[in-house]
RNA sequence: GGUCUCGUGGCCGAGCGGUUAGGCAGCGGUCUGCAAAACCGUCUACAACGGUUCGAAUCCGUUCGAGACCUCCA
C-alpha cells in the first residue's frame, strides 16, 4: 500500500488549510498528542480527542509508515487558575482528599489507561510524565532565557512575549493579532511580575507549603504548565517533527505558547502539521470537567447516567464517534447513540459474515473500485464518517452475495475480506461484540438450533417458538435463513 | 466586548459550485409457519433574505440563532 501514502492529506490548523502529508524522514512519523491532567477520571469528551488521534495513529500505521507516537501524562505544573496564582491542579486534589500527588496521579493515570483500553485505543510508543522531565524543562528554559526571550523575577521565570513577536508571529496558530489579545486581556491579581500580562511562566518560585517543588537555577520552584510539551516532544521526537495533535481548546495559549518556546529555544517552529479535535458536546455544550456536563465512560457502559436510555458498549461508542469527522463538534445523544448501535451491528454482522461466502466465477460489482474508495475517504483528512458510508456499501454487496443476489469471485473475496478486515478492526479499532464464553457455548448452541430445526421441520411451532423466546430471554438472537438458522 | 466556527430531511451526520452521502427511524414490497434479519423500492434537506454564476446547500453580503476561544479544560 506504499503508494497510497503520497495520497494522504491532512488540514493543518496552522495554514487553515488540507496539505499533502510529506514526512520529514521518509518513512517515519513523530506525532505528539497533549495528553490528559490526571487529577479526576477522564470523560467522555476527553475520550473523543484520543480515539481521533488513535485513528490517525492507526491509520498512518495501516499506510506503512513506522510511527512514534508519542503522548504525555501531565502529573504537574497545570494552575488551577489564570494569573499563575492559582494551585497546582495535582496538589489542590491531594490536599482535599489527604493524599500524596503521587497518589492521585497514580489513581487517575490507572483509570485513564482502563478507559482507553476499553474504547480499544492503541497504547502510545512514549507516554512520558512531566515529573520525570524536570531537568529537561530546566533546560529548555536556560536557553529561552540565554537567547533572550524570557526573564526571571523573584524566582519565577516567564516568557516575555512582546520581546518574542518582535522576531517570530506570536498567535499565528490561533489566528491571533497581538494587539487584540493585549487589549482583550484582562487585569488579574497576581501578575505584577510579569512585563506585559501575555508573558506566562516557564517556572514558577514555590511557597514553602507547596508540596510539589524542584530546585533549580532560580530557586526552589515548579513548571509551567505549557514548558512540558515542548521539553517532552523535543527530547522524543526532536526540534522540528511531522504532528502534533490535540483537543481544539489547547490552540489557545498551550499550543500557541508551545510554538513560542520552540522557536525561542532553538529558533525554529517545532511542528509541521497542526491537527485539533474537535470537542463532544452534550445538550448543545461542551462537555467538560469544571461545568459538570459530562459523562463518565464508567456511568455509560454501566448505563447509571441519567442522560441515557441504556448501557452502551465502548466499541458503538467508538464506532459513533467514528461517524462524525474530527473536526466536527459531535452530540451526543441517547437516541444517535441507539442510531449507532444498530448501525454497528448491521455492520459487524456483515464483517462475521465474510469468511462463509461462497465465490463465484467473477464479481458483479468492481471490488477494486470499491476498496479504493476507503483509501480515498481516509486520505481525505482521515474522514472516517465517509469511510463507514463506503463500508455500509460494501455490507449490502456482502448481503446481496449472501443473498445469491450477487456474486464475488475467489480472489476479489480474499482481497475484499482482507481490506474489510483491515479497515474495521485496524484502522477504526472496532471490535466484534464481546461475546460470552464462545467456544463452549457453540456445541450447545449448534445441538440447541438442531432440535429446534428438527421442531420446525414436524411444523412444531409451539417447541421452535418456545426455543427461540428463551432464547431471546438469555440475550440471544436467532435469525432464520434459507440455509439454516444463525444466532448471535 | 474581541476573535472564530457552525446552522443540512423525524434524529445523528457527510458533502462545500453541477451527481442518491451514509446510519437510525418511517412507508410499500420480496422472503418467512410467524417474527427477526436480509434484499428491493420509496418519502421528508440544505436558518432567512439579497447578490455573483449557465448553474449554489456549497462563493459573497446582511439578518437571526447556536457554540468555541480570549481564564482551567481533550
Amino acid at each position: 500500500m506504499s503508494e497510497r501514502k503520497n495520497e494522504l492529506f491532512i488540514y493543518n490548523s496552522l495554514s487553515g488549510q488540507k496539505e499533502k502529508f510529506v514526512p520529514i524522514h521518509k518513512n517515519f512519523v513523530g506525532l505528539y498528542v497533549c495528553g490528559p491532567t490526571v487529577y479526576s477520571n477522564v470523560h467522555l469528551g476527553n475520550c473523543r480527542t484520543f480515539m481521533s488521534f488513535d485513528l490517525v495513529y492507526r491509520y498512518l500505521l495501516h499506510l506503512g509508515y513506522k510511527v512514534r507516537y508519542v503522548r504525555n501524562i501531565t502529573d504537574v505544573g497545570h494552575l488551577e487558575s489564570d494569573g499563575d496564582t492559582g494551585e497546582d491542579k495535582i496538589a489542590k486534589r491531594a490536599r482535599l482528599e489527604q493524599l500524596e500527588p503521587m497518589e492521585i496521579v497514580q489513581e487517575y493515570t490507572i483509570d485513564f489507561h482502563d478507559v482507553l483500553n476499553e474504547f480499544n485505543n492503541l497504547p502510545p510508543s512514549i507516554e512520558p510524565t512531566a515529573t520525570g522531565h524536570i531537568i529537561e524543562q530546566i533546560e529548555m528554559i536556560k536557553e529561552i532565557i540565554s537567547n533572550g526571550y524570557a526573564y526571571e523575577v523573584n524566582g519565577s521565570v516567564y516568557f516575555d512575549v512582546l520581546k518574542f513577536n518582535e522576531k517570530f508571529p506570536y498567535g499565528e496558530l490561533s489566528g491571533r493579532k497581538i494587539e487584540d489579545l493585549i487589549s482583550g486581556s484582562r487585569d488579574l491579581d497576581g501578575q505584577e511580575e510579569k512585563r506585559n500580562s501575555l508573558d506566562f511562566a516557564l517556572w514558577k518560585n514555590a511557597s514553602s507549603e507547596h508540596i510539589m517543588k524542584w530546585p533549580s537555577p532560580w530557586g526552589i520552584g515548579f513548571p509551567g504548565w505549557h514548558l512540558e510539551c515542548s521539553a517532552m516532544s523535543t527530547k522524543y521526537l526532536g526540534d522540528h517533527f511531522d504532528i502534533h495533535g490535540g483537543g481544539m481548546d489547547l490552540k489557545f495559549p498551550h499550543h500557541e505558547c508551545e510554538i513560542a518556546q520552540g522557536c525561542a529555544s532553538t529558533g525554529k517552529s517545532p511542528v509541521n502539521y497542526w491537527m485539533h479535535g474537535n470537542m463532544l458536546t452534550l445538550n448543545g455544550r461542551k462537555m467538560s470537567k469544571s461545568t459538570g456536563n459530562s459523562i463518565l465512560p464508567k456511568e455509560m457502559f454501566a448505563g447509571t447516567n441519567d442522560q441515557l436510555e441504556k448501557a452502551y458498549s465502548p466499541s458503538v461508542v467508538r464506532f459513533f464517534t467514528m461517524q462524525a469527522h474530527y473536526r466536527s463538534t459531535l452530540d451526543f445523544t441517547s437516541e444517535a447513540l441507539n442510531a449507532s448501535e444498530k448501525g454497528f451491528e448491521r455492520l459487524m454482522d456483515a464483517v462475521s459474515l465474510l469468511p462463509k461466502l461462497n465465490s463465484s466465477e467473477s464479481s458483479s460489482i468492481d471490488v477494486q473500485a470499491l476498496i479504493a474508495t476507503f483509501y480515498t475517504a481516509m486520505n481525505d483528512d482521515f474522514n472516517a464518517p465517509i469511510l463507514v458510508a463506503n463500508l455500509f456499501d460494501a455490507v449490502k454487496f456482502i448481503n446481496s452475495v449472501n443473498d445469491g443476489k450477487a456474486t464475488v469471485s475467489a480472489s476479489d473475496l480474499s482481497l475484499l475480506t482482507k481490506e474489510i478486515q483491515a479497515f474495521v478492526f485496524n484502522v477504526l479499532g472496532l471490535k466484534l461484540s464481546e461475546k460470552i464464553e464462545e467456544s463452549k457455548l457453540e456445541p450447545v448452541m449448534d445441538l440447541v438450533l438442531e432440535l429446534r430445526q428438527q421442531a420446525r421441520a414436524n411444523k412444531d411451532w409451539t417447541t421452535s417458538d418456545q426455543i427461540r423466546d428463551g432464547l431471546a430471554n438469555a440475550g440471544i438472537t436467532v435469525k432464520d435463513g434459507k440455509d439454516g438458522s444463525v444466532w448471535r
